[in-house]
DNA sequence: TTGAAAGCGGTACCAT
DNA sequence: ATGGTACCGCTTTCAA
């Protein structure tokens, strides 16, 4: 594989003077260049990123850090995310860290991150503030996308917002009767997680609170934000001393998970109960779930578009996308 | 952020010993070794990592290349890469080069990668004879996942093996008008990617022919894996002169796409027609699709140890990882 | 406009 | 067991 020196002695001129023609930099002669480029082009010849970057301080990489990219909403992040950065030159590194706290720890403290990337996305994992102060202290750029930080500028939904068109949906169609399946047990006092499982949790209270609706005993379960999660809590939901008549889950998946539950239990949905969700997963137009959309991979892009500019030196700031409900089959007036 | 010197200078001892103390090499007295340690973790030392690989060559980083992180497969392959890579001190860099064939090209053929990476896992992404060739000259180890290219090992399920599982359990249950929804239009002549969708479709037409079942006209209709394409297909093959009994869709997420089109067209899953599946997919349960089930999360793993065994100086070997049949409500006796 | 040379922060060889 | 030092392959002054 050549090197730069290979190019610079086909070219006949020096390394630097490769260099310079190479990246585009003024004073060059554009004569000088054409040869350059000639030559680079046969030896097919790409810089070394290492020594790039070990001389110019720059990587031209973003670290991504996610807890699992099996999910949709990750992986649309990630996606979108990856489809800007990659175009503008920068490489996407994944870290996945999923449900180990050591290997989230040994990332963010220790200088790993900084000396690999210039610029950090946070997806859904909440540092410590010691850990926080770390990255801050290094000055990488970091952007946390659905979720929020006070530290970091985010890209994100109004989940308490995302919540209220979900319930006030289902309070609409004539339920009073309405339980709830969140992301995370007690998600008020988890100090490792974004407050997005709170949020939508805060949400269902306040509108049902509003619409002077009870919310009665074991009509809040709990569902890690995964279809068979949702399946468990929408058994216990099943078994509280009132039926709900309407299921809001904070998540696609959850809402899939239930009503797969709903199924087996021998209801029909949305004749017997409704459910709705959060997401707009890919494939819930096919389960005909109803939701509250929000733009995944836009929110990736965003994401990106943020760091690149606090890259190129602007102050970055946060910004929240608007959600929209998608009403579909499993949401109908209340029995 | 301090480097090795800083580090040296601390520990009163030169830097060649920290580069050796740090790295577990011997030749460092236990006295000498543990006062190193210490300094490096009280000034939170890291060594460079792009500094390291200049002078080694070596990058303890692998290149990941899929064409949609979002698809369920690839989000699993690179989950189950991923966390053995990470285990093992690697970093994954993620290209994602979703229907660019000139960010593939760009990729493959320039030696971008081969600077960045040790080694390559390449994820249902067919390179043309050249940017293979481009990429063996370097010789960066390559390994094949869910897929195959001759050059490369790879680990992979017996597509044709599986279509067949699915076909013939239709076929047991006493169908005999089966129609197949492929990943790709004339995936005979497509030569920009993997055999799998056309295995697919062999096992499906073998199996047939087999049991002395014909394939009639309109009864092969493609998806592009995905459950919006799903959809359309089934549409298509609801139209055939000769209506099937059942489908057999090369994906899950197809299959889904499929079942949503037979209900919205009023016919009932399975009373009406059967709907079988491959992959396995997180939600099919939730669907109760069924499926031949394939291991996507080892199979990922496989594909990461092949790769570190390579690395280590052994001759890599693929694998075939086995299928299993998944029988659940999709899918039913002949009407 | 071009070239020479000093690093960037480590690794690894050769002395000691 | 330890230290000195020549690189690794580029970028970036500084001179010419």
């Amino acid at each position: 594989m050549s090197g730069i020196k290979d190019v610079a002695r086909e070219a006949g001129v020096s390394i630097a003077t490769v260099s310079r023609a190479l990246r585009g930099l003024p004073r060059v002669s554009d004569e000088t260049r054409e040869r350059v480029l000639a030559a680079a082009a046969r030896m097919e010849y790409v810089a070394s990123p290492h020594a790039a970057s070990l001389k110019s301080g720059q990587t031209r990489t973003v670290g991504v850090v996610v807890p699992n990219v099996t999910r949709w909403f990750f992986g649309s992040v990630i996606h979108g995310a990856e489809e800007l950065l990659r175009q503008e030159g920068y490489d996407v590194l994944l870290y996945d860290i999923t449900g180990d706290p050591e290997a989230r720890h040994r990332l963010f403290s220790t200088h790993l991150l900084s000396k690999r990337v210039d610029a950090v996305m946070v997806l859904a994992v909440r540092p410590t503030p010691e850990e926080v102060a770390s990255l801050v202290r290094v000055g990488s750029p970091t952007v946390v996308v659905g979720g929020y930080v006070p530290e970091w500028p985010s890209v994100r939904i109004d989940d308490v917002l995302a919540s209220r068109t979900a319930v006030r949906h289902l309070i609409e169609l004539g339920h009073e009767r309405i339980a709830h399946i969140g992301g995370t047990p007690d998600p008020e006092h988890a100090g490792l997680q974004l407050p997005t499982p709170h949020d939508r949790l805060e949400g269902y209270r306040q509108t049902m609170a509003e619409a002077g609706l009870a919310i009665e005993p074991g009509w809040e379960a709990y569902g890690d934000f995964t279809a068979r999660g949702g399946l468990t809590a929408c058994q216990q939901l099943l078994d509280a001393p009132t039926r709900p008549t309407a299921i809001f889950a904070a998540s696609d998946e959850m809402a899939i998970g239930a009503v797969h539950a709903l199924r087996k239990a021998g209801l029909r949905v949305p004749e017997d109960i409704s459910v709705v969700g959060i997401d707009d997963h890919e494939l819930s137009e096919f389960f005909d779930l109803t939701t509250v959309a929000q733009p995944a991979h836009d929110l990736g892009h965003r994401g990106a578009r943020i760091l690149l500019d606090a890259l190129a030196g602007h102050t970055p700031t946060g910004l929240v996308l608007p959600t929209r409900l998608v009403a579909r089959g499993s949401s109908a007036g209340a029995p």
